[in-house]
DNA sequence: GGGGTGGCTCAGAGGTGGCTCAGAGATTCG
DNA sequence: CGAATCTCTGAGCCACCTCTGAGCCACCCC
């Protein structure tokens, strides 16, 4: 069976292989960490600073997906996209922008179903995106059975954006949901402060961990309000969300 | 069958072979210490001194995994991080880092699924980080059957930070969970007060053996009350762990 | 049996980590 | 343009954890 470096359950092509994603953008360390959280989900990764070295790659790899950074240094994202299409004209891309970013423009470019993301963004969000994205092209076998998040009696559905504990409605802000979306791909897991920071802030967070005690509190009166607690402390290591039912 | 100097199952590659480990401090008594506590497992350790020699001496060893310190004479962790993954593209690394330095600089490193410990540390603890890291990588054959320590009826789950005895759970501190994880890493076997201290403290700790009686008279309380004592003293020698039925 | 050593446990000081409240700036939405 | 929401900072509080010191007990050797 085939698990991701995580042990969670992988998204993998029809045919059992590793999703192949290339990751195109300018700022090498920003690139390396997008690489290093898709290889996490057990993908098959390959990276480029430029538009011409992402055609040469894309055309070596054909991969199913693609994040794409719209401003690069030699040519800019819609002369790429349009070689992308050349080169295989079913892929999925991810676009990267920049928040003030013309709208209208990356509207009409994710017409054909691909997605955006804005600059910065959390690594737990591009993730899903591209999850999204692979899932709806068909492009993916899911080995769970779709987009909901299970654990015990608290139910995710992650495209409606919706969270019912005990069949009752949970409302949450959208860091409150992404927060809580990371712990229950995470169950039964000590998360620490600083990988949780990692994962669910956005990579250009000076703030310090702080904010994620706060956040735990916030969620802790939502979701684990008045019944059996189902998000647990671990002093000096973090975090594990456990079922209620033990 | 495959085993370590210290009598334990190995983790090892999936053909059998050691894991190679390469280990990167400027601090050359912090490199030996970590070296040592490395091949104690079994595995095959180089170290290197800065970022330069690092890379060079990862060409020649394809290490399965990399200890690194984040603060080096010549290089930053993030170059060397990507000269790693350059190199060899699915190896897994251990940051160490100041206690006080952590969160701006460490975030977004980790986002691989990396992982990093804060100076100073317990060897127990590196050891099993990187235990955790290679087992999660699918780099590492289990001879044991999991990321799960049973001794009798007391279960560790590494992972979740969990305790049973006989079912029941058992809360534990931090320090008194690593103690016990390094007693139950080693049953069946004396382990004097100096090696408890020199593994399970961390390594700039001046205390005396005194600390080490307290904490074993902690975890009796915890996980020996009111059942069969697992827990013996040897008097002159140091303690044993032993399943309570046999 | 006596003295000595090694080990156990209790009580408490000091430090740290985690939680919560209140409020200020930012952002979104009407 | 104003209101509501959201995110984060700072401060204070509390609980827990770690280690020190002291006294006591158990074992061992003389």
């Amino acid at each position: 069976m085939n698990t991701t470096r995580s042990g969670r359950p992988a998204l993998t092509r029809p045919d059992g292989t590793p999703l192949r994603v290339l990751v195109v953008d300018d700022d090498p360390d920003l690139a390396e960490v997008l690489t290093g959280a898709l290889r996490y989900e057990g993908w098959e990764v390959r990276a480029a600073g430029d538009g011409v070295s992402a055609l040469s790659t894309a055309h070596d790899l054909l991969p199913d997906a693609v994040v794409l950074d719209v401003m690069l240094p030699d040519t800019d994202g819609f002369t790429v996209l349009r070689g992308l299409h050349e080169v295989k004209p079913d892929v999925c891309v991810l676009f990267l922008t920049a928040r003030d970013a013309v709208e209208d423009r990356i509207a009409g470019i994710t017409a054909g179903g691909d997605d955006y993301v804005t600059k910065p963004f959390s690594l737990e969000e591009v993730v899903a995106r591209l999850r999204g994205l692979l899932r709806r092209a068909g492009m993916a076998r899911q080995l769970e059975d779709g987009p909901r998040l299970v654990v015990g009696d608290l139910v995710m559905d992650e495209e409606a954006r919706e969270v019912t504990r005990a069949g009752e409605l949970v409302e949450l802000s959208p860091t409150e949901f992404e927060l809580l979306r990371f712990l229950m791909r995470n169950p039964r897991r000590v998360l620490s402060k600083a990988q949780i920071l990692d994962r669910v802030w956005s990579y250009d967070f000076g703030g310090r961990a702080h904010v994620v005690e706060l956040y735990i509190s916030y969620l802790r009166k939502k979701v684990d309000a008045g019944r059996e607690p189902m998000i647990h402390t671990v002093r000096g290591a973090g975090y594990v969300l456990r079922p209620a039912t033990r």
